[in-house]
RNA sequence: GGGCCGGUAGCUCAGCCUGGAAGAGCGCUCGGUUGGCAUCCGAGAGGUCCCGGGUUCAAAUCCCGGCCGGUCCA
């Protein structure tokens, strides 16, 4: 934070008998009319507005509609809320602030507001504080929603600052919701986040804090701050809270949930704590701060003070409930982040969907049973369809989703026991632990309880397991991936400081050959006026071609774009002299043209998956070259071949319907309220105007590449390819137009080299395979037969030819047959039939001799066979090889029968020896 | 996007650290036992140790690259 000038919390209310005081507990300053010890905020007091007198209670969407109502009535136009997936931010995936729906097109002054001053209640979800969920009553959820008033400060156009807002805060607080102003306190803060800064107030009411308004006035970068020229206010009202004060329930889950609670209860067959001490341990649970697992026992130890009773009967009753207040905040949660149309994956968004639900399901598992999961999902569909419709319109999707992750869990589950056997007879180490929830997901909490069960084994988890698990992973960054350009460094420098290209292939998508200006050319990169070659973007390739310049042909082999200006690399470096010059340039139509189409069928197939698998399909990637179209799209199972099949016919139906493509340009918030944010399939813009590409009633989208004029031009679309990617993505290939024949003449050359290797012609190659497969299972009996003769006569080979030496048998046997697999079968058998043989087999190879030696059993505790290799190297015979005592291999310079001289004289003279 | 774990018989997996003749249980086939319910005994079939390179006398095992699956973190 930097060093500000603090006259700008002096405003102009506290003239009206505000003081400015210091916090006793954490010394920051703050504002009241009444003269107090502390902020006013948690964990500095208890809570103390169970007995501050309000005017009336107020539900949770009567508070909603007030909110709303009051800044309407005082000059803001009220925005409909977004969904809780951020499509329209890059570098989010949440909507976690009202304010996150302005970023960063209207805090950068890229666009305007949709309205100013404005008022929005905007839901919001954050997991960060999702251990603490529960324990704290309610002060902590992962879904609420902020109501925030936002006022855009223009140089020019000034709306309102600091004397307002608080203004506004203090007559909502005090004449809507009628909260004793002597109870109000504002404490100066300083906010960050987003890349933005400013000062901002805490306002208080015993002990709760119930909004955060926020003076947005800097920049910073590199930890650097600079003021920016857009002053935003930005407030954060807490419905959730302000309810809570209002209605003075035991606990915020209690005044936003209603009868939910009671019914999570019955369901989860855990009884309700005594109004009276869950009311105690609310007041209190003010003090706990977050992340000091420890306080939660310190509570339930002052809970029991404080009422005479045991720290045994406060623990076992409210800690469950502090588990219902959790899964009444998470299954919440997962319904909006479902419904909104997040699939759950092991990367990406769809992760945090997972979080959850993984969270949920481990608490429900040892609270009661996973199974509970749909119904206390539809339990909140149900009861939340009036705020939110999408939650009902979603309902089938939601469960399908949530019965297959269900399914992943319980391979989870099944995956504990087999891990518990291996720690049978050791407690597994920490790092143990951390490997097994790392690597396979597995809770420690479940195995411990698992291996005590099984096998008295005690294990200890530490207290803060789940942090030194997060602090192992590094963090980069949390950026979506941004648009990256194929040019050098340099080249994007240098390209930045020319002007706009002029876009013929927007203008016209079909023109060819152009005529321009060189502006600028630097080694073998080119800048022109303007230009019909398209740069590559939203997935479609950078076009070729060639330009002429001065009778001179150059060949342009890729075209990118930096910003606004046009870059052509071509295929070699051009003189600096043709700057200035007329240019004319060609573009190569046959590659751009079926680029194009592509292009369009890609669009034409994603409404096509969009109608037959759902709304919650999600382009994750796409690519469009000449011969193909990959486009890959979040879903949570792979497609059927009914699905493929009938998204392929409903595709090819558009084509067939020749549907004019249409082309226009709309400013950002108009084009958002008439297409929605499906717009942003390709990614978001960064402009103020958007270039809506629209196949009428099938799809719309914010799209910079060339398309074609009418969807019959794409001739057709085939399916090719339909693959899992990752865990909530699909991929899909297509071919159309005139790619089609090129790909079925790759299947046909692809049959044709099959059907010649089986020397056959493609029609028949069915057969004939099927017939090579037959013979050579009748080869493969018929070798097993001749194996079994091979052997045998090999057995009685070596038994007739072996020698009786000191007490042992030693035989050599030289195969005349190269199969490994029969003579070590040789080998075994007959070392396994005669426990006195010492077995020598030899083998010419290419420039050695290969060698096995095998040793009965008997003859093993005589002689071991890594010595006879051992003795023979030091008796100056060249050979490399090792093995085991009753069996050993290797190679020699020898031949064959020096080196079956030199084993046999070296195995008798052991022999003798040890006699 | 990054980290980690895994891929061996139809299934569940051991073996890998420390290289040396491919294993267990279940299932399957056959024979016996049993009135039946996960009966018992014996015999047998079943393998591209994910793929491709490398190191080595020798690779399921070590090294490199890839594919697939899982999982954690952002």
């Amino acid at each position: 934070m930097i060093k500000i000038d603090t006259s700008i919390y002096r405003v102009k209310l506290f003239q009206k008998g505000y003081s400015r005081q210091k916090c006793d507990k954490c010394g920051s300053y703050f504002w009241s009319l009444k003269k107090r010890d502390n902020c006013g905020d948690a964990p500095c007091t208890i809570y103390t507005f169970f007995n501050i007198p309000i005017k009336r209670r107020y539900t949770y969407r009567e508070v909603h509609r007030l909110f709303l109502d009051f800044f309407r009535r005082n000059g803001h136009e009220v925005v409909e809320p977004r969904p809780v997936v951020a499509r329209w931010r890059e570098d989010l995936y949440l909507t976690i602030a009202s304010i996150v729906v302005f970023q960063p097109h209207v805090t950068s002054g890229i666009t305007p507001p949709p309205a100013n001053p404005l008022v929005i209640a905007q839901p919001c979800i954050r997991l960060e504080d999702i251990d603490n969920v529960g324990m704290t009553f309610g002060r902590h959820l992962t879904n609420f929603v902020m109501g925030g008033h936002h006022a855009f400060n223009y140089p020019d156009k000034f709306i309102y600052w600091t004397d307002e807002t608080v203004d506004y805060a203090k007559r909502f607080f005090v004449e809507e919701i009628g909260v004793p102003e002597d109870e109000l306190t504002f404490k100066e803060s300083w906010w960050e986040g987003g890349g933005n800064a400013g000062p901002c107030f805490e306002v208080s009411v015993g002990g709760l804090e119930l909004a955060t308004l926020v003076f947005m006035m800097y920049r910073v970068e590199d930890g650097r701050y600079s003021e920016i020229p857009i002053k935003i206010v930005d407030t954060g009202y807490g419905i959730e809270r302000i309810a809570w004060l209002t209605q003075k329930t035991p606990t915020a889950f209690h005044a936003v949930y209603g009868s939910l609670v009671t019914e999570f209860h019955r369901i989860l067959n855990i009884p309700e704590p005594p109004e009276d001490m869950l009311r105690v341990a609310a007041i209190f649970s003010a003090m706990l701060r977050p992340g000091e697992e420890s306080d939660i026992d310190e509570l339930f130890r002052l809970v029991a003070n404080e009422l005479g009773t045991s720290f045994k009967e406060v623990k076992e009753l409210i800690k469950p409930a502090i588990d219902v207040y959790a899964l009444l905040d998470h299954t919440k949660t997962i319904a909006l982040m479902l419904s909104d149309g997040i699939v759950p994956s092991n990367s990406g968004e769809g992760y945090l969907a997972r979080l959850v639900i993984r969270r949920t399901l481990r608490r429900l598992h040892r609270l009661a049973s996973i199974d509970l999961l749909p119904e206390l999902i539809m339990r909140q569909i149900s009861y939340w369809h009036d705020m939110y419709p999408q939650l009902y319109k979603a309902k089938d999707r939601i469960l399908d989703m949530i019965n297959i992750e269900l399914e992943k869990y319980r391979d989870v589950i099944r995956k504990i026991s087999t891990v518990a056997t291996k720690f049978s007879r050791r407690a597994p180490s920490l790092d143990d632990l951390i490997l097994l929830y790392d690597s396979q997901g597995i809770p420690p909490d479940l195995l411990k309880d698992e291996l005590e069960k099984r096998y008295g084994i005690v294990v200890k988890v530490p207290m803060n397991f789940y942090s030194i698990v997060a602090s192992k992973h590094s963090r980069p960054r949390v950026l979506k991936e941004t648009e990256k350009t194929r040019l050098p460094q340099d080249i994007v420098a240098w390209a930045s400081s020319f002007p706009e290209t002029r876009r013929l292939f927007h203008e016209d998508a079909y023109i060819r050959r152009f005529t321009a200006k060189v502006l600028g050319v630097n080694e073998n990169f080119i800048i022109l006026d303007a230009t019909a070659f398209y740069p590559e973007g939203g997935g479609q390739l950078g076009d070729k071609g060639y330009l002429e310049i001065n009778g001179r042909r150059i060949h342009v082999v890729d075209t990118q774009k930096v910003g606004n200006v046009i870059v052509h690399v071509l295929e070699s470096p051009l003189s600096k002299e043709v700057e200035g010059q007329k240019v004319v340039g060609e573009v190569d139509w046959s590659i751009r043209y079926k680029r194009m189409r592509h292009h369009t069928a890609t669009h034409i197939v994603l409404g096509a998956i969009r109608r037959v698998l759902g709304d919650h399909v999600w382009q994750a990637g796409a690519e469009k070259s000449e011969e193909k179209a990959r486009l890959d799209v979040t879903h949570y199972k792979m497609p059927s071949e009914d699905e493929i099949e009938k998204i392929e016919r409903l595709a090819n139906t558009i084509v067939d319907n020749a549907i004019p493509v249409r082309i226009h340009y709309l400013p950002r918030n108009e084009a958002e309220k008439i297409y929605g944010f499906a717009l942003y399939q390709g990614g978001v813009p960064m402009y103020p105007i958007i270039r809506v590409v629209e196949i009428p009633e099938w799809d719309a989208e914010a799209c910079f590449g060339t398309h074609v004029r009418n969807t019959s031009e794409v001739g057709a679309i085939k399916i090719i390819n339909v693959e899992k990617i990752a865990d909530g993505i699909i991929r899909f290939e297509f071919v159309a137009s005139t790619s089609i024949p090129s790909y079925v003449r790759k299947l046909e050359a692809e049959l044709n080299s099959i059907a010649k290797q089986l020397n056959t012609d493609r029609f028949t190659v069915r057969n004939k395979l099927s017939s090579l497969l037959n013979s050579m299972n009748e080869l493969r009996e018929i070798l097993r037969s001749y194996r079994a003769y091979f052997i045998d006569q090999a057995l009685k080979e070596i038994s007739h030819n072996a020698i009786d030496i000191e007490g042992l048998k030693l035989a050599i046997y030289i195969p005349y047959v190269r199969d490994r697999e029969t003579y070590r079968e040789v080998l075994r058998r007959a070392t396994l039939r005669d426990p006195k043989l010492v077995l020598i087999l030899l083998t010419q190879e290419d420039r050695h001799t290969y060698f096995e030696i095998s040793l009965g059993s008997e003859a093993v505790k005589v002689l071991n066979a890594k010595d006879i290799i051992t003795a023979a190297i030091s008796a100056g015979i060249a050979l490399r090889g090792g093995g085991k005592p009753d069996h050993v291999s290797g190679i020699t310079e020898l031949d064959i029968e020096h080196f079956s001289d030199a084993l046999k004289k070296l195995i008798i003279s052991k022999l003798r020896k040890q006699n």
